[in-house]
RNA sequence: GCCCGGGUGGCGGAAUUGGCAGACGCAACGGACUUAAAAUCCGUUGACCGUAAGGUCGUGGGGGUUCGAGUCCCCCCCCGGGUACCA
């Protein structure tokens, strides 16, 4: 017994101080407070069967560092955790065995709640939510009423992935290569009333807001591509011989003299109607094939352009000229007019198209000669239609009699004029288009937030009121899709069922459920005021705790949840339910951990469970081939999964948490390796010996013994760092810095009592059982968890002397050691009176000398 | 194809933003302690030449700017992520 009270053992004080801090309600947040607040957020997991990787806890031990960090420096922290606790695998799993999701979800988050609390992350324990409590989706709900009261929700018929085979809809990822994931079945596009959010109506704002957020520039970047604005200009062509007009959306107005012909998606109203009696079989044919193309086939890579000429002419209304439409399934009915007019000398797909169907190829803008053979063509070839241009260059043959005259002019000045002009015509418009989509909201699903809305009978669409909420989900048994689409509510016939009290009118509820996205699209607002009852948040809460200061999180949700989440944000703005523009000032993704894999020589990947390692190398257990290490993605066929509770039994949470951020930079992909968790249990371990005796109380060899000057000068450089490290969040430094701290300082006879208890607070944020054990040995009853974070004198760091180099033409030559904060003058000086360097020096001339006081001298010689 | 990241020892990574490349750790090797092993501690470890002092090369490749380049500029190669005919 004796023998174990000087022993760090993590196995017996984490889960006494994980207990202590959740007994006395260490980290629970003050609404309201004298101190300056930290909102510090993680995306919240979905708590699956499997449990936790090592990627999951990457992140938040992160924040939870920064968290802690924050609250020694005097902040009001809240830090939250939840559940994202709806989706599809619970409901498979009921599907295939019966269990209710409920049930299902629910052991699921006490496994994760029970694992998360393992790594002694500081969360506020109180504010735990849980999409699927009806508490948490009554409000959900709440703001679909929100949503549809601003107009900004709607019923539409769009196709959904429709499996016939196991009768019923699919997520589109489960759609692979147009079979469905599961049984591989083909999958058809069905229509289907589905209700839609106008997420479109905001992508000006959502493009424009972005610059002022403090995100990673790839995401920023990722979601301007996706809200995808182009700015261009619509233009009507006349059909020839008919009162028809088809209007296009083009970028570039400017090349109009340049269109040869047209293009209308095979899906366009107008191609029926304008199709001739001699083409008609074709394209009727033509039409068919395209709709029935799959998806595999539509997102083929070799895109050989294919398309018929529908028999009917448009005149360009530049010069009047007449020119033949096509249609063809490279324009797309989604996206601007479904139609298009096409510049094949200066557009790769138009090129592509008329070069194989030989349409005239008219270029009208000229490249330079040197930029042509950047590209390595030639203007002559472009002229000639050999080549596509489509880049800068000289406008010609683009002038009308009608007072339209481009030539010459640069691109930007040739668009505004030629808009000008169609606009006085009465042949066009300026006009800006988005990629963005409005926001499909309908899934077919039962474990999902269920609509606040009744189809009655007579054909209206009721919004329930709030006083009505929640509508929570009906009880079943069988989970089994209703076929023909429906969801599985449809099967709860009573549910189903709705009379309206005042009017004894009946109807049917909505049967689709909101998709997953809908919960975690607010969550980081329920957070603030997690158990109000009559309200989603107290506006008084929202306005002390609101904006996010930092989000972590994958960069998976780089575009969708993020962008969501922003809309919703946006439209609670409007409707003056929260302060901020803007839900989440700062971003940070952090990188995935990869597991190591193994493959052979010809590149097929081998499970771990059949590698074996012989003399440091890597063999097939069965057919002995030699086999490479490489960093791969986790996962369960590869079985190369890392538990984190195996490593937390073997090694416990504080070497786990420090070693997920010793393994290299929060953002980057890192592949994990046991062996490192290892690297840092010596470091705690190192540092308890520092601090513990072998009686298990403070070291006999701590004292007020007083800091040499180098002593001193570490100690304040450690804090300097450790502190900088950590409010940048380059963790790994920090943990390196404090292990130079450790050697240094383990290996005096004598330590000062005041730099022990520093650097027990330093480590506190980062290994916070052993910290909180050590500060309670070292006799203190309080948790270190609020105790100030110490603070340096920046005229203690590099107070003595230190080491420059001097080099002669740049070359390293000499080491010498000088008096700390030397001018640069006087280091020159004191560099060239020395004998060392006298003699490198001696017989050459010096042209100059260049001084970086404190750092180097480079002496400039006679070549 | 396009848009983002990234390429530094055997491995993970560091480098104050243009100033001693390889901090810190892993692995490996050598030594101390031990009957032995584990643990711990000490040392070595970019490559090449040299007994040594020392020298040469070296941050994916090639060129450039600079007293000085992992860092800045131009061209090219490779890897990872996103996206997909968006007019």
């Amino acid at each position: 017994m004796n023998e174990s009270k000087g022993r760090y053992q993590p196995e017996v004080i984490e889960p006494k101080w994980q207990k202590f801090w959740l007994d006395n309600r260490v980290f629970e947040a003050d609404d309201f407070s004298e101190k300056p607040k930290f909102y510090v957020l993680d995306m919240f997991p979905y708590p699956s069967g499997s449990g936790l990787h090592v990627g999951h806890p990457e992140g938040y031990t992160a924040t939870d560092m920064l968290a802690r960090y924050k609250r020694m420096r005097g902040y009001n922290v809240l830090h939250p955790m939840g559940w994202d606790a709806f989706g599809l695998p619970a409901e498979q799993y009921a599907i295939e065995t019966g269990t209710h999701p409920k049930e299902t979800t629910k052991k699921n988050i006490d496994r994760f709640r029970e694992q998360i609390r393992s790594f002694g992350f500081s969360y506020d324990w109180s504010r735990e939510i849980n999409t699927t409590d009806p508490g948490y989706y009554r409000w959900t709900q709440w703001i679909f009423l929100q949503l549809h009261k601003k107009g900004l929700a709607y019923l539409d018929e769009v196709p959904v992935n429709w499996c016939p085979a196991l009768g019923t809809v699919l997520a589109n990822e489960e759609v692979i290569d147009g079979r469905s994931e599961r049984g591989g079945h083909p999958v058809v596009r069905k229509p289907m009333k589905q209700w839609m959010l106008k997420i479109t109506e905001y992508a000006e704002r959502l493009l424009a807001d972005l610059d002022e957020l403090d995100w990673p520039e790839g995401i920023k970047e990722m979601q301007r591509n996706w809200i995808g604005k182009s700015v261009g200009a619509e233009v009507d062509f006349k059909v020839v011989g008919t009162t028809a007009i088809i209007r296009v959306f083009t970028t570039r107005p400017d090349t109009l003299f340049g269109a040869t012909y047209m293009v209308l998606a095979p899906e366009h109203p107008l191609t029926g109607k304008l199709t001739s009696d001699e083409c008609r079989r074709e394209v009727d044919e033509y039409i068919f094939a395209a709709s029935n193309k799959s998806d595999l086939d539509r997102t083929e890579l070799s895109t050989e352009k294919t398309g018929v000429f529908i028999g009917a002419y448009a005149f360009n209304p530049v010069n009047n000229e007449e020119i033949p439409i096509w249609i063809s399934d490279y324009v797309m009915m989604g996206y601007g007019t479904g139609a298009i007019m096409a510049v094949p000398a200066h557009d790769s797909r138009d090129f592509e198209f008329a070069t194989k169907f030989g349409i005239e190829i008219r270029a009208i803008i000229e490249p330079s000669s040197d930029a042509a053979s950047d590209e390595s063509i030639t203007s002559e070839d472009v002229l000639a239609g050999r080549a596509c241009w489509t880049r800068n260059g000289r406008m010609i043959r683009s002038s009308n009699d009608r007072g339209l005259d481009i030539n010459g002019m640069p691109i930007e000045e040739a668009k505004a004029v030629t808009i000008d002009w169609l606009a006085n015509e009465g042949f066009g418009i300026s006009a800006i288009n988005y990629k963005l989509r409005d926001w499909l909201f309908s899934r077919q699903r039962y474990w999902g937030e269920p609509f606040p809305v009744i189809h009655m009978d007579d054909g209206e669409i009721k919004l329930l009121s709030d006083d009505d909420l929640p509508v929570t989900l009906p009880e079943l048994t069988d989970f089994h899709p209703a076929g023909n689409g429906q969801s599985p509510l449809a099967n709860a016939v009573e549910w189903c069922e709705y009379v309206e009290p005042e009017s004894g009118r009946v109807g049917r509820r909505e049967t689709h459920t909101m998709p997953q996205w809908a919960g975690s699209c607010w969550y980081y607002l329920r957070y603030i005021d997690p158990n109000n009852a009559s309200a989603p948040w107290e506006p008084a809460k929202e306005e002390y705790w609101m904006p996010v200061d930092l989000y972590v999180g994958g960069a998976e949700h780089a575009v969708l949840h993020l962008l969501y989440a922003r809309f919703w944000h946006k439209v609670l703005y409007d409707l003056g339910y929260v302060s901020t523009k803007e839900p989440f000032k700062k971003l940070i993704n952090q990188g995935m951990i990869l597991g190591t894999s193994y493959k052979n020589s010809d590149g097929a990947l081998i499970p771990t469970n059949l590698v074996t390692q012989k003399d440091g190398k890597f063999h097939h257990v069965e057919t002995g081939e030699h086999l490479e290490e490489f960093p791969a993605k986790m996962s369960k066929s590869l079985r190369n999964v890392v538990n984190p509770d195996n490593i937390i039994a073997e090694y416990g949470a504080d070497s786990f948490r420090l070693y997920e951020m010793f393994m290299g930079p929060l953002e980057a992909v890192k592949p994990w390796n046991t062996s490192g968790v290892e690297g840092v249990r010596r470091f705690l371990l190192r540092a308890w010996r520092m601090i513990i005796g072998s009686e298990g109380a403070i070291s006999a060899s701590i004292s007020d013994i007083s800091l040499t000057r180098k002593q001193e000068d570490l100690l304040h450089f450690t804090i300097k760092k450790v502190t900088g490290d950590i409010e940048s969040l380059d963790i790994n430094t920090a943990i390196s810095q404090l292990m130079i701290f450790v050697n240094e300082f383990s290996k005096l006879e004598a330590r000062n009592k005041v730099a022990m208890e520093i650097f027990v607070k330093l480590l506190g944020p980062l290994a916070p059982h052993i910290a909180e054990e050590m500060w309670q040995r070292m006799g203190h009853d309080s948790t270190l968890a609020y105790e100030a974070w110490p603070s340096y004198d920046e005229e203690r760091i590099g107070i003595e002397e230190l080491e420059i180099l001097v080099q002669i033409l740049g070359k390293p030559k000499v080491r010498l050691v000088v008096p700390a904060r030397l001018s640069a003058d006087e280091t020159e000086k004191f560099v060239l009176s020395n004998s060392e360097v006298t003699r490198e020096v001696a017989g050459r001339t010096i042209k100059k000398v260049i001084c970086v006081p404190g750092r180097l001298v480079n002496i400039v010689v006679a070549r």
